[in-house]
DNA sequence: AGCACGCCGACT
DNA sequence: GTCGGCGTGCTC
């Protein structure tokens, strides 16, 4: 009896930027792929092969003549149904098309019109004498015994050595004993085990931890039962041990854990932590491995055998068919926020996905961003504070230096050089924190004072020395360094301002006695570079840091008891809304690097309003009480989290071309929705700065009292503005809960 | 985003 | 005569 074919028609996502999906006949023979299946298709006028994502399936189309499937690469879902579920919701939350949202979920590799298969992977392995070796066999050689007995627990995989801090020295020795082996298998659950608590928790840290296990054993059948928890900790409170053994209870649970930290907090470090603790499969997901590790690993969790995923922002897209819990560390970060093409936020997407999954989400942070904090208040998340572990993290003191009419040598005051020369005397370390790379932010003609501005840019040239040159900090633009002021011909060319390369070098010829290490971008773009240099701090011998925000983010520098902000002012009067809430989380980022260990530390934050009230709310009254007061400006202002944003940005080598098109997109808007008390239209603007890379950026900034209400206009009006015609150099983009107004 | 089609300038 | 410049429009 013939059966009728049933779906021979699927809906096709495919890695173009139009919102729209496509319909492709499935050859005859084939079984009609699942949703969220690979597949290969003709595409365009050129019939080019595209990679695209099976969305649906149908018995007709509504089109004349639609192209055949050239083949099926997946023989089951490589997007399962909670990532489909997902990136349904991102790409509508966000205004953007399916297909970029679902092909941006796969790694490279994927994309590719290869097979979804996990290859065998090389693996260091413990030989069978290994194993009935005596146990004080190697005690002539304690690295070769610890790698052994890290080997005995689970086979290491080749390329995770650094990560368990075992070398390949003692690898290669205990080859040559005959004590191990390398081996090529397919990759195989393992067993979790975890290591012991290193300490006991205090009362608040189990009441913490017992919250979220009761979460992870809750009944998950029930739909929509996940709970988010923010976990708000300082620095040396103990969040990271309330992580590990909530994730601990997880695994217990047979369940996988995903874990997204910021881009610059993933070092080996951080994942040594989460490797000593467990045996278990761990991987990484972030921008430092290369395309073949990228996609082993996120193969690895998708098939269900790696248990815990630590990775940043797009880890959120990972498959993880037992995943039961997410943790966000530092939930403030901005990191989470791609900042460009698909503008999402990997917290926001952790909420959805762990509600859409019912389970846990914890967020863990010292100064969580006002949009947690507003949800915590009300209600929507539980909220767990945790104090400092005693023992632990003395509360530094902080002093404002007010620098007003004051001497300053390379941007530090007086008392500030005095104080490093104290600590310094003392043997211990100085960090001094200035967010300005480069030698001087400005190159001036002291005759007519002509000042070196950047030709594609509205912004001026940094100088930069060693070597010798002026450059751009938007478009990186460089220039030799001028003999002559061009305007007038004066060769009395002066700099005014200081950069951490000024700070470096006269804090060198003020203190010769002791090295100056300088941390920003431009010192440490050399892979490794960083970590030779974080390995020269950690020696614990009297130095001075000089550095940017990279110092503040992740590392530990237990022996540095004095940190100097040269310039906290930025924040109080930068044109961005978040302004002060930045400021806010960088100083207690910054000042939580002091004092960690067995001395107190000293913060000296210098300022040119040193009795600004929020300056001194968030030093002397603390992070709640600072951040209450930015919620009630936000309220009265009318700004997130009380009300919605959402930006429509243009940018065109004419700026009279982007305004014309941002002036249209405003029309059709307000033809959709006219302005009112529930939805704002502001613009077109000019962006912050107008001018980059040659181009000019403007923008319509579009905001509502209701998420539901501005919801409904961007998906009216993004289809739309999609058909406006435009200029061929003009880009557009939406921005739904833009971070910053740029 | 790509890619083809299309209609005007300097080349073997 | 044609090779190729990139403006315009479409993709199941």
């Amino acid at each position: 009896m013939s059966k009728t074919v049933e779906n021979t028609i699927v809906n096709v996502a495919l890695a173009v930027p139009l919102r729209r999906v496509f319909d492709y006949e499935v050859p005859n023979g084939y079984s009609t792929p699942e949703v969220g299946t690979r597949i290969s298709v003709p595409f365009g006028k050129g019939n080019t092969t595209q990679v695209g994502v099976v969305v649906g399936a149908k018995n007709e189309s509504e089109w004349e003549s639609i192209k055949k499937i050239d083949s099926i690469l997946d023989t089951f879902s490589t997007l399962d149904n909670a990532i489909m579920a997902l990136c349904r919701w991102a790409a509508s939350y966000y205004q953007h098309a399916l297909g970029e949202v679902l092909l941006g979920a796969l790694p490279t590799q994927l994309r590719k019109a290869l097979p979804a298969q996990l290859p065998a992977l090389d693996f260091w392995e413990a030989t069978d004498e290994a194993f009935g070796l005596p146990d004080n066999a190697l005690k002539r050689a304690p690295k070769q015994a610890e790698a052994l007995q890290n080997l005995k627990r689970a086979p290491l995989r080749i390329g995770t050595e650094k990560e368990h801090n075992i070398t390949l020295t003692s690898l290669k020795a205990l080859v040559q004993k005959g004590l191990a082996t390398r081996i090529s298998h397919m990759p195989e659950r393992v067993e979790t085990v975890a290591q012991p608590a290193p300490y006991e928790l205090t009362d608040e840290q189990s009441i913490a931890l017992y919250s979220i296990q009761r979460q992870l054993s809750a009944d998950q059948t029930q739909a929509n039962s996940s709970t988010v928890t923010l976990l708000e900790g300082a620095t040396g409170s103990g969040k990271t041990e309330i992580y590990l053994q909530a994730i601990e209870t997880a695994l217990k649970n047979d369940q996988q854990a995903l874990v997204l930290i910021p881009e610059i907090g993933l070092s080996p470090q951080t994942l040594h932590r989460f490797q000593s603790r467990f045996t278990a499969t761990i991987v990484s997901l972030h921008s430092g491995l290369n395309d073949r590790q990228r996609s082993e690993n996120w193969l690895l969790a998708s098939k269900g055998i790696a248990d815990i995923v630590i990775g940043t922002r797009s880890a959120i897209f990972t498959p993880m068919p037992r995943l039961g819990l997410i943790v966000i560390d530092e939930e403030h970060d901005l990191s989470f926020k791609q900042q460009e093409g698909f503008r999402y936020n990997a917290r926001d997407l952790a909420i959805v996905r762990a509600q859409q999954a019912s389970i846990p989400v914890v967020l863990g942070s010292a100064t969580p961003s006002l949009e947690t904090l507003n949800n915590a208040i009300l209600g929507r998340y539980q909220h767990l504070r945790l104090k400092a572990r005693p023992g632990k993290a003395h509360t530094p003191q902080i002093q404002i230096l007010d620098i007003r009419n004051q001497t300053l040598t390379a941007g530090l005051c007086e008392p500030a050089l005095k104080e490093i020369e104290h600590t310094l005397q003392a043997g211990h370390q100085a960090l001094v924190f200035l967010n300005r790379r480069g030698y001087a932010p400005t190159l001036m003609c002291h005759s007519c004072g002509w000042v070196s501005q950047c030709p594609n840019c509205d912004a001026r040239f940094t100088l930069h020395q060693s070597p010798s040159h002026l450059r751009c900090h938007h478009c990186d633009t460089q220039r030799p360094l001028p003999r002559a002021c061009p305007e007038c011909q004066s060769t009395k060319l002066t700099h005014t301002g200081s950069g951490t390369e000024k700070a470096e070098e006269v804090l060198t010829s003020l203190f010769p006695e002791h090295p100056v290490h300088r941390i920003d971008r431009d010192s440490t773009s050399r892979k490794g570079s960083l970590d030779a240099l974080l390995d020269q701090i950690h020696t614990g011998e009297p130095c001075i840091l000089v550095g940017t925000q990279m110092l503040a983010k992740g590392h530990h520098f237990p022996n540095v008891t004095l940190v100097v902000v040269l310039d906290a002012d930025g924040g109080l009067f930068s044109g961005d809304f978040r302004g002060p809430e930045r400021m806010g989380q960088m100083l207690l980022q910054v000042a939580g690097r002091a004092g960690r260990e067995q001395y107190p530390g000293k913060v000296l934050i210098q300022s040119h309003h040193s009795d600004h009230p929020l300056l001194h709310q968030l030093l002397f009254q603390g992070y709640p009480a600072f951040a209450q007061t930015l919620l009630n400006d936000r309220r009265l202002t009318g700004m997130p989290p009380y009300e919605y944003l959402a930006i429509l940005r243009a940018e065109c080598t004419y700026p009279d071309i982007a305004e014309q098109w941002l002036d249209q997109a405003r029309r059709s808007a307000q033809a959709l929705m006219p302005p009112s008390n529930q939805l704002q239209y502001l613009g077109p603007i000019p962006a912050m700065m107008e001018r980059v890379k040659g181009r000019y950026r403007l923008l319509i900034q579009i905001k509502a009292t209701q998420r539901k209400v501005l919801q409904q206009l961007l998906s009216a009006l993004i289809p739309e503005l999609e058909k406006h015609s435009r200029h061929k150099s003009l880009r557009w983009s939406i921005d739904v809960d833009p971070l910053e107004i740029p």
